[in-house]
DNA sequence: ACAATAGTGTCTATGAGACATTATTGC
DNA sequence: GCAATAATGTCTCATAGACACTATTGT
């Protein structure tokens, strides 16, 4: 918090001119993540960057800009992400994820970015802003994803890990589908986030094994995505559900791995 | 990120005027929650305030202050608490724990917040600095704090939840105790957290199941902490210990609540 | 019938938790 | 010996995971 003793320097630090409401500007932005799931991966949503910041012209990087003194952070990342992509968010679709404040993380300003997740079931119209070249989706792992802008391959990284861990301790996996989805739709969500091959027949009664708790079973059937096969039953969220999961991350990947030592 | 396109406003928004390089400035905070463990509970150092913002006259708050242009958040974090109570944290210390920008939360300014979280075995002296008037260490719990002035209260809510949560996936109870340490203090570290009671031969089996996996077994003992008893080994933590935890937080306090319909 | 997907049953191994028992110290 | 604390042993129950089997659809 402020206090007066520190509201001093204008110039970063070394200058010794008093002034009680004197404090460093800084530009505050959001970043937003847009992630979903498609072809069995985590996918986000990038935008091609105009020749701003010579430094990275044509880059691709995360949707995003400025916070207004009248909104929260939240709000600003909403409205950002609406005005940089078309991309309306429901309300409470957006978890913070961190602050980023290295100096020279953007060679024009000072600046401090507050990273934002949002995690859909799928994209409308994707209609890219006026200083956006370009916006579309690209896998969200590092070895598949372009080089991003600023610091953003940071922010990345930080969701990616956010993601994975939420996974086991909350229902945010079912953010990634729409409002009733069936036990295969889940699954491949968790498989894509994890990277795994979950055992159908396990996922399906752990999900079950408390009726209420983590899914309400909807009356309705849903066919089977081939076109073949028995419909599955439909379930949404349950309210209940906002800690602990019925199912955790794989210990490993299907490389034969016993670093135990 | 900024765009030209949003760089526009420096009275929130309504203002036309087209600036490439204005944005709205903003006053960049960080707030600093020192936790450590005494009496059985997490306890939390306070300053209490000068007469700054009139509303906040006097009332508790969180140690803090400016960031920097040149400074990272985390070392803004180290830089002020050391100024504003004289503790000075080892590298590392520091976790971030969340952004606060609703509008209005300073009166004076609009300012950013940034939390951070150090987690420490104890204090050295606590020099309360200029500004501040005091700085002693309070109960953490809602229940037995003081009313905090801005929103440092959501602050220290939004850190508790991440202390209970991260015990349950990482080393972090073991930064409330000094480099080494016996099972003893390691579960009364936990006790404290989550306000439980867990059983001392259970603990014990569970963080020495995989020798070296969190713990390292010192070849030294330490003696009771009451005199009397069986000394006890002392250990340190795992350099392996990144993510997973030997244990999960209780399910219930000891009230006999079984609402799992 | 057959393929494909949904869902259930069964068995095993692992691990948490309750609790008893042994070990090591000071008085 | 006794009290106090540390550490281990034992038992039970719940559950994750492997995998077989049944159920329901379209072709």
């Amino acid at each position: 918090m402020p206090t007066e003793r520190d509201a001093v320097m204008r110039n970063s630090g070394a200058s010794t001119t008093y002034d009680p409401q004197a404090f460093p500007p800084f530009a505050v932005t959001v970043d937003v993540v847009v992630m979903l799931v498609r072809d069995e991966q985590l996918q986000v949503l990038l935008v091609q960057r105009g020749s701003e910041p010579s430094e990275f012209e044509g880059m691709w990087a995360l949707p995003g800009g400025f916070k207004r003194p009248a909104e929260t952070l939240g709000e600003a990342a909403q409205r950002e992400l609406a005005e940089e992509t078309g991309i309306v968010l429901p309300p409470g679709a957006l978890r913070q994820v961190g602050a980023y404040g290295d100096p020279g993380r953007d060679p024009r300003m000072d600046v401090v970015s507050v990273g934002y997740l949002a995690a859909v079931p799928e994209l409308g119209d994707v209609t890219a802003g006026t200083d956006a070249v370009e916006a579309q989706l690209w896998p969200a792992s590092p070895a598949t994803r372009p080089k991003l802008a600023f610091d953003h391959g940071k922010i990345l990284d930080d969701v990616l890990e956010l993601v994975r861990s939420e996974a086991e301790r909350g229902p945010l996996p079912t953010e990634f589908l729409p409002r009733t989805f069936t036990l295969t739709e889940l699954r491949q969500v968790y498989d894509a986030i994890w990277q795994a091959k979950l055992d159908p027949g396990n996922f399906h009664r752990q999900f079950t094994s408390d009726p209420g708790g983590w899914l309400i079973e909807t009356r309705h059937l849903a066919p089977p995505l081939s076109g073949r096969g028995r419909p599955a039953m439909s379930y949404r969220r349950s309210a209940r559900w906002k800690t602990g999961a019925p199912i955790s991350r794989p210990r490993q990947k299907p490389s034969s791995r016993s670093t135990t030592g």
